[in-house]
DNA sequence: TGTGACGAATAAGTCTGACTTTTTGTTCGT
DNA sequence: ACGAACAAAAAGTCAGACTTATTCGTCACA
């Protein structure tokens, strides 16, 4: 599932960078290149395009003759794949998950509506074929299955939307539904109203129906809400 | 205005960062970490942490035995801020500019219906401090004046919902209007309506009226979409 | 006693060169 | 024609020396 694995530099970056989203480190904590260096057994070149990286993804500082800041949380990237991830992983994850569900009733509505104007003939039948899946994996405790098509349903739909910034989003509604999935309680089957939305969805986007669409959206998004509410009030 | 420009680290990525984003090299053009060394006449440590930085962003995808590789578009992280003003400054500003807008036309009703319920009572007085400031300078060719009000306005909001991956969006709705003074046909005062529209949105968010706040919010964002209707149609 | 300038300490920033590792493309043998 | 061994190429890693900016402490002067 990590992404940055590969090389020494990555291995360091997975390790820090964890531990500076997960709050081990308060704000203004100062780090020191050499140190870290020597913790990790990795000579500074390496140290240093590690601190590169967290500075780009504005998590720390580095100032000369003071040290390697670590920033506080209001000034993070939180919208960096990598920082999401790392955030989801750590202790904050309940209240991670609700920001981005609520970013998701937000973006999602307008993306279906946009999604019903513009998607292709062939983004159409990607969406039927997701839905259908959905059913096909909707009892029996088939949740993996079910998961691979809410995911991709929920690609296609922000891809058809033709914005770009909607589209990036993919990676993390795949993110936080895959998390539901995963960690949380997810032990029954899926909401069956739920499986009945996304097949209305891909029909009102097939018929050109944005409306009706972006209502729908609105619905699944309101659903996942409330199962937040649910685990975690 | 610049965020990055400290070392010469800064100012290596502040060129390559915009060529890359402009398109000046296809997806799958490959670099050497070398001849950009040649280029910028940096040691190889800059030119690393350099592109070590660009393929954070996933701008760039460095691999042994090939290279540098310039990934497709579709791969970059287009919510970093840093990508954000390369791309607003570079050719296809236009097209980057709508997507932003479409995205607070999704973002800012939702923030806003969440600030009228969860804003504090400072917050509120900031809003219609803001909201003052925005009609002071409503005539009278004083457009910096009103920029700094209305970017202000909209950050609170945006920070008053409580919501984290909304309050991150304040830098990007800034450059959004900033771009429009600007960069942009601007001569005139703003539209007196947006003006009023403002207003009330802080009214109803002191009033706790967060239907209407949605509501208003809404127009405010149909508004900014229609005025780029009206310039790039 | 307060203040400003000077200087020393410090940690990041930069450069260089040598070496390692992985991947790819080629060549050679069957 | 196919597969395996080999060679080349580029990133990855390391170590050490040197530079530069910043901060803090001290001391002299007002």
């Amino acid at each position: 599932m990590s992404t940055t694995g590969r090389g020494l530099h990555g291995r360091v970056l997975d390790t820090l960078g964890p531990e500076i989203t997960a709050g081990g480190y308060p704000p203004g904590s100062v780090l020191r290149t050499d140190e870290l260096a020597q913790r990790f057994d990795v000579s500074r070149s390496v140290m240093r395009e590690v601190v590169r990286v967290l500075e780009s993804m504005h998590l720390v500082e580095s100032r000369r003759r003071v040290g390697v800041t670590v920033l506080p949380s209001c000034e993070w990237n939180v919208y960096d794949p990598q920082v999401i991830r790392w955030r989801l992983a750590g202790a904050d994850r309940p209240r991670q998950l609700r920001s981005l569900t609520v970013l998701r009733s937000a973006v999602e509505p307008v993306a279906a509506s946009l999604a019903a104007r513009n998607a292709t003939a062939e983004q159409c039948a990607e969406l039927t074929e997701c839905a259908l899946g959905m059913v096909a994996n909707s009892r029996g405790h088939k949740l993996e299955g079910y998961l691979f098509h809410d995911v991709a349903f929920h690609r296609v739909i922000l891809t058809a939307s033709g914005n770009e910034m909607f589209a990036r989003l993919g990676d993390v509604v795949a993110e936080v539904l895959a998390g539901r999935t995963h960690h949380d309680v997810m032990f029954e089957d899926p909401d069956p109203a739920a499986v009945t939305l996304h097949v209305q969805l891909a029909e009102a986007v097939r018929a050109r129906d944005a409306a009706r669409a972006e209502k729908l959206t609105r619905e699944i998004t309101e659903g996942a809400l409330q199962e937040l509410d649910i685990l975690a009030p």
